[in-house]
DNA sequence: ATGGTTTTTACTGCGTC
DNA sequence: GACGCGGTAAAAACCAT
């Protein structure tokens, strides 16, 4: 039966061929039209009036129909299936672990010791390769981030220092790149005494406040970053030139955090709100002129914090100064 | 989970330009 | 009348436990 039927489909096939060269000559027994052959479906078909003239011989198509390259990739059930949950798609090679060949049998032991060692070094590589391209597109993310807040190069080196050690301990699992990276640029900024605040981080970053912050914490927990909490004082610069303040002001904005340190009432405030306040203060003392509302806005902080630091500052440099 | 602290949001009244 | 500022109450966020 199957060599015959092959048999059979062999001699269309000829046919086929032989009908496709003899095209012009032969003629539709209907209306004697041009005939096509159309291979794709197994038909010879008149090219006028449509008549099948031969059909069944193999049909070479798939049996849907595609309108574009990517619907047909879409619908074809040919090859691996592919999943965008591995950096590899799913396609690179597992060596299973039972000591069989194809066939089911069982391996010779000198066998077996070369299949335990191709399984070894194709895991090597291939998480190698997987870190790779993860530590890539992380370190991607780390300079464009970097460069959007305008941190200088030492920070970029520390927080890429920081996520090749998240890495090497496995603290990625689970989480973003995107994440750990925007978690690694925070914490150099910290380290290297420039920080930028969480709202900062999360602008720039694709990930948002909580997870960024969720991050961060883990991260340091696991890798024991020793992070001072940040000083007021190394935001006061910036906020400062941001709002075009002199350098008196920001002097002025030092010392008043100075003195609000002696007289504690820094701990448990945030720096960020302590040192807009201590600007806004500053400002107000030079005679120089910000909104509370500017000030906020350069600091990502409210202006009823702001309110309620500079009160404090100054009455704190009030009772200092007496 | 909870409670205490800090920050934010939203709203109001006052004075000034 | 818009703006800057000050204040308040309640909600939300944060943090240590």
């Amino acid at each position: 039966m199957t060599d015959t039927t092959t048999l059979r489909t062999q001699e269309q096939t000829t046919e086929a061929e032989q009908t496709t060269e003899a095209d012009e000559k032969t003629a539709c027994p209907e209306c004697g039209g041009r005939l096509e052959t159309d291979t794709e479906h197994g038909e010879v078909v008149c090219g006028d009036c449509g008549l099948v003239v031969e059909e069944d011989s193999i049909d070479r198509g798939p049996e849907w129909r595609a309108f574009d390259s990517n619907e047909r990739d879409n619908k074809s059930r040919v090859g691996a299936p592919t999943t965008k949950m591995m950096h590899d798609k799913g396609l690179s090679t597992n060596i299973g672990w039972q000591d069989k060949d194809a066939y089911g049998n069982s391996l010779s032991s000198r066998q077996r010791q070369k299949m335990q060692r191709l399984r070894t070094w194709n895991e090597r590589f291939r998480t190698r390769d997987s870190k790779e391209r993860n530590l890539k597109q992380a370190l991607g993310e780390i300079d464009r981030m970097s460069s959007a807040l305008g941190l200088p190069e030492n920070v970029r080196e520390t927080a890429s220092v920081i996520y090749r050690r998240a890495l090497a301990e496995n603290l990625l699992p689970g989480r973003s790149i995107e994440g750990v990276a925007t978690a690694s640029v925070y914490a150099a900024a910290r380290q290297a005494g420039v920080p930028r605040s969480l709202d900062e981080l999360s602008v720039v970053s694709r990930v948002d406040r909580m997870e960024l912050t969720r991050t961060y914490r883990y991260i340091v927990r696991e890798l024991n970053l020793e992070i001072a909490p940040a000083d007021p004082e190394s935001y006061i610069p910036r906020f400062a030139s941001d709002l075009d303040l002199s350098d008196e002001v920001e002097r002025r904005a030092r010392d008043l955090v100075e003195d609000g340190r002696e007289a504690g009432l820094l701990s448990g405030k945030s720096p960020v709100g302590l040192a807009a306040a201590s600007v806004y203060a500053a400002a107000l003392l030079c005679n120089e002129k910000v909104t509370q509302s500017e000030v906020s806005e350069v600091a990502s902080i409210s202006e009823v914090t702001i309110r309620n630091r500079y009160k404090e500052l100054l009455e704190a440099a009030e009772v200092i100064a007496a």
